[in-house]
Parts: C-alpha cells; structure tokens; sequence
DNA sequence: GCTGCATGATGAA
DNA sequence: TCATCCTGCAGCA
C-alpha cells in the first residue's frame, strides 16, 4: 500500500494516538512473541518516519521498527479488541486504543545502532526537510535509467512506483534516460516537484493526486480507482492527458514503470 | 474457489 | 536477473 506520505501519516496518528500511553503488545500469529514480551508495559514517547520506515522510540535501546513492505496495513479503533484475527501480525494498546498490524515485512526490536545504521543507508526524504544533494550526487554517478534510482531508497526515501512514474512524467523525463544524463537543475525541479506532492498527500489523508488542480474534489477512499488522479500511473493505452499519445509501460527492475513515449522522450 | 496482480525489499546466483 | 516473502481483492470460472 504505503509510499512515503502515508507511511508519515500513520506515524503522525499513532504518535497522537498513543504517545505517553503505556502500551500492551500481542501477537496473535506468534511470529514475534518474543519482540511483544520485550515491550509489553513500556511507554511510547515517540512515532517518526524516515523513507517508508516507522521508529516507535520507547527509550534510546528499546525502540521499535516496522516497514510495510507492499502489503502491510493497520487498522486502528478504540477498545474492546476486534475479535477477527485472521493473518493478524501485530497488536498494540492502551487503555483506550488499539492499533492492529498485518502484512508487514518487517516488526523489529531496535537499539541506538540500529537505528543509527537504518537511517545511515537511507537517502533524503523530501518530507523531513532534508538536502537532496547527497541523492543528486548519486544520481550523477550512474548510467543506470532515473526510472530505477529513483525508486531506490538509498538514493531518494519515499518515493515508490506511483511517484515515481508521474514526477518523471511531470518533468517531461523519460524513465529510461541514465542518471547521470539528467541536469542537475531538471533535478532539483523533480525534487522541488515531488515534494509539493508528498506534502499534498500528507495533508489530504495519504490520497495521491498528480494531476491539476490539486483542489479538486475526490471522494474520501480515493486512488488506483480515481482515473483522474494520475498522469501515466496505470494508464497503459489511455490516450496521455497532454498530447493524446497511448500511455505504454515497460517492466523495470522487476516493477512496472509507465510513461508517455511522446512527452517523455529521451 | 482459483489465478494473478498490486503504492516493497532482500538475498542468492 | 530471479525467486522469495507478506495480504487482499478483482476478475474469472
């Protein structure tokens, strides 16, 4: 599910959820029985996001690392328990929320390193204010397509297929041009670019809109579904939304990247 | 009911 | 580059 803005959002809503709160952990599938005894009873302080990670700082030993991977999703209400627990991963609550996990990749018991070595091989996450510099310099360096390192979160944090696809778009880049073929200023334009839009859908519930205007009116569950969202995600044969030319995609890396093999020439 | 696919990432070859 | 892991749902019979 999740690219980077709604990996941000979930760390924002269980931060308000609850920080402070001594919480309770569980886990009913037994995959981490041992990381749920560990934490049981200790109190949550903190809820971050670095890339499309989530750090739950209880204390500089004692925090705890999730990724979603693809799949991952919380749910979240207020007690009693929901009694379906079918695939379900990871529970945690207070006296009075609970917030439920399944289908992530990862559920892990972090110290200081840790977290020292995660954010270490990350690259810039246009949502935590950091310099793309050290992300631009990379770039330079690689004759692999921009397609491609751009979905690398060493490179750039957060960004996964859906950004990937429509900030290329937007910039009028073709995915297959190698990194170092890109100017740094088209670059910087990308980054100023995806930023805007990351920020967007951080503040409009985790909802990806890369078309203009941005103010337009969708419905609450929006995305995948919303054919008006996106200028080339998903839209393999739809005529592009500027020259009319059939949207293509082409596997990359193992994922499907989409283009407009007019706007988006080499 | 089955198949394939999806906003991710890793490790082996 | 490929196989693998994870869940849910659309599309099909």
């Amino acid at each position: 599910m999740p690219e980077g803005p709604q990996v941000h959002l979930v760390a924002q809503k269980h931060h308000e959820l609850l920080s402070e709160k001594k919480i309770a952990f569980a886990s009913p599938d037994g995959r981490s029985t041992e990381l749920a005894e560990a934490f049981n009873g200790r109190t949550l302080h903190k809820v971050t996001a670095v890339g499309k990670h989530l750090l739950y700082y209880f204390s500089p030993d004692y925090q705890l690392h999730i990724h979603l991977g693809r799949f991952g999703k919380f749910r979240t209400g207020e007690l009693p328990l929901p009694d379906e627990q079918t695939a379900l991963r990871f529970c945690m609550s207070s006296r009075k929320n609970w917030v439920e996990l399944r289908g992530a990749v990862a559920i892990e018991h972090y110290a200081e390193d840790d977290v020292r070595r995660l954010t270490a091989r990350l690259g810039p996450d246009p949502l935590n204010h950091d310099s793309p510099d050290a992300g631009f310099e990379k770039i330079s360096k690689r004759r692999t397509p921009i397609g491609q390192l751009l979905m690398d979160q060493s490179i750039i944090a957060g960004i996964g297929n859906i950004f990937r696809a429509e900030m290329l778009f937007r910039a009028g880049v073709s995915p297959f041009r190698p990194g170092g073929k890109v100017e740094r200023e088209i670059l910087r334009r990308m980054w100023d670019d995806v930023t805007v839009l990351m920020q967007y859908s951080l503040e409009h519930a985790g909802r990806i809109v890369t078309t203009e205007p941005h103010d337009r009116q969708y419905p609450k569950r929006a995305n995948v579904a919303r054919p008006d969202a996106f200028y080339v995600y998903h839209r393999t044969g739809k005529p592009c939304r500027h020259c009319g030319t059939p949207i293509e995609q082409e596997a990359m890396g193992g994922r499907t990247v989409f283009y407009c093999p007019h706007c988006q020439a080499d």
